[in-house]
DNA sequence: GATCCACGGGAATACACGGATG
DNA sequence: CATCCGTGTATTCCCGTGGATC
């Protein structure tokens, strides 16, 4: 969003008196151009990368920190930097083209959530590096991996990021290994939360790791909030949003996002004691990041969406809730019913004890949870 | 004709619990 | 008393098939 759209919609929504102006602030799942507070790192991953400069192809790098310490914020931050700088229609640039100190590289950034095979991270890869549209099928993994071949071979250098390694249902560091090995120029970037000691060989030579935030989550959260909301976040409400959070860039976030729409929905036109208080109890601190949840098939979301809306979370048994979602959709009870136990396996959903009247046989049931903020989930569904 | 993978469904395994067995 | 067994469910695991696309 660039500045007169932020301007013209900031002067929309003041006039109707609205609270949020701008909902990717605060959104959790989205990052700034500009990190905030981690300049020393941004410079260590420029450090990472800097045999680009001379033209080189630099070592892979694997980027690792906790959940919430803005791993994916600094990572996309330097993508998009780097991506603007090679690219930008600079007219100096131009003029002197052929003779241009610029280097030839191209930049992706992927998210392991979306690209969860082979075959996909490398229409994933494709799909950021190149403007024609790429074959959701039909056409065969190698095919693809050809088609990157050329790529690479066309420009000096392609550097890839892939970002939420390691997290379950999602590619690790040795498939990375395994999926790039093919291709030559290319190096890239992992990121992910398990520290290196903990993974098995091979391991990239150069690693950046990202410490949780401390007193730096203050800051973002006013920076964020101001830029969300109509008015300045208050000092007192991000620094116990920063509190409750513990360092979670993530929930802290999340938990601001919930907060301004439940004053919005009150017609407040200020950020309440309240509200804040609503936001955090209607995050689970440590449940999973939002970007997953967001990230799953759209049928995956829909049975998400059908639990929360018809109350089928908590008391009600996997096989019951299963049987009324699979009538609300396309699906047959047996689907979603493995649905079900996927997501639950995967953090998505908690399964917890379900108290059964009848049954005095057999195993016990468990009902499901959703392990992310609700309604910060329905908010963004249907934006 | 080839490709990928979401779906569907069934086999295998885990768990709960009462009763039999050593 | 501890362990095993049988029965009934719950849960996990696995794989063939078909739709959509090239």
């Amino acid at each position: 969003m660039d500045l007169t759209e932020r301007i013209e919609r900031r002067r929309t929504r003041r006039s109707k008196n609205e609270l949020v102006v701008d909902r990717d602030s605060l959104n959790p799942g989205v990052h700034l151009p500009e990190p905030v507070g981690r300049e020393t790192l941004f410079e260590a991953l420029l450090n990472a990368i800097d045999p680009l400069f001379d033209r080189a192809v630099p070592p892979n790098t694997y980027v690792w920190g906790p959940r919430g310490s803005g791993k994916s914020a600094i990572v996309t931050a330097l993508i998009s930097a780097l991506d603007a700088e090679v690219t930008a229609s600079d007219p100096f640039y131009t003029a002197t083209r052929g003779g241009s100190d610029r280097p030839d590289v191209q930049f992706a950034y992927l998210d392991a959530r979306r690209a969860t095979s082979r075959f996909r991270l490398y229409r994933e890869l494709l799909d950021g590096l190149l403007v024609e549209a790429i074959p959701e099928r039909g056409v065969s993994t190698s095919a693809l991996g050809d088609r990157i071949e050329e790529v690479t071979a066309a420009s000096e250098t392609v550097l890839v990021a892939v970002d939420h390694l390691g997290e379950r249902g999602t590619v690790d560091l040795a498939d990375l290994y395994a999926f790039f090995e093919p291709f030559d120029d290319l190096a890239w970037i992992g990121v992910g939360r398990d520290p290196p000691e903990a993974l098995s060989l091979p391991m990239p030579e150069q690693r950046v790791h990202v410490p949780g935030y401390t007193y730096e989550l203050v800051d973002i959260l006013t920076v964020r909030g101001s830029r969300g909301l109509s008015q300045t976040l208050d000092h007192v409400h991000a620094q116990r949003l920063a509190d409750w959070a513990d360092g979670d860039a993530h929930d802290a976030l999340a938990a601001l996002f919930v907060a301004a729409m439940n004053a919005e929905a009150d017609g407040a036109t200020r950020l309440r004691d309240e509200d804040v208080e609503v936001g955090t109890a209607a995050v689970p601190s440590g449940g999973v990041p939002i970007g997953t949840v967001m990230a799953l098939s759209e049928n995956e979301q829909r049975v998400l969406a059908q639990l929360i809306d018809r109350s089928l979370d908590g008391e009600t048994s996997i096989e019951s809730a299963a049987e009324v979602i699979a009538a609300q959709t396309e699906l047959t009870d047996g689907t979603v019913k493995r649905l079900l136990y996927e997501l639950a396996q995967r953090g998505v959903l908690e399964r917890q004890e379900v108290a059964v009247g009848t049954q005095a046989t057999g195993r016990q049931p468990s009902g499901v949870e959703p392990n992310f903020s609700k309604r910060l989930f329905a908010a963004l569904r249907n934006e």
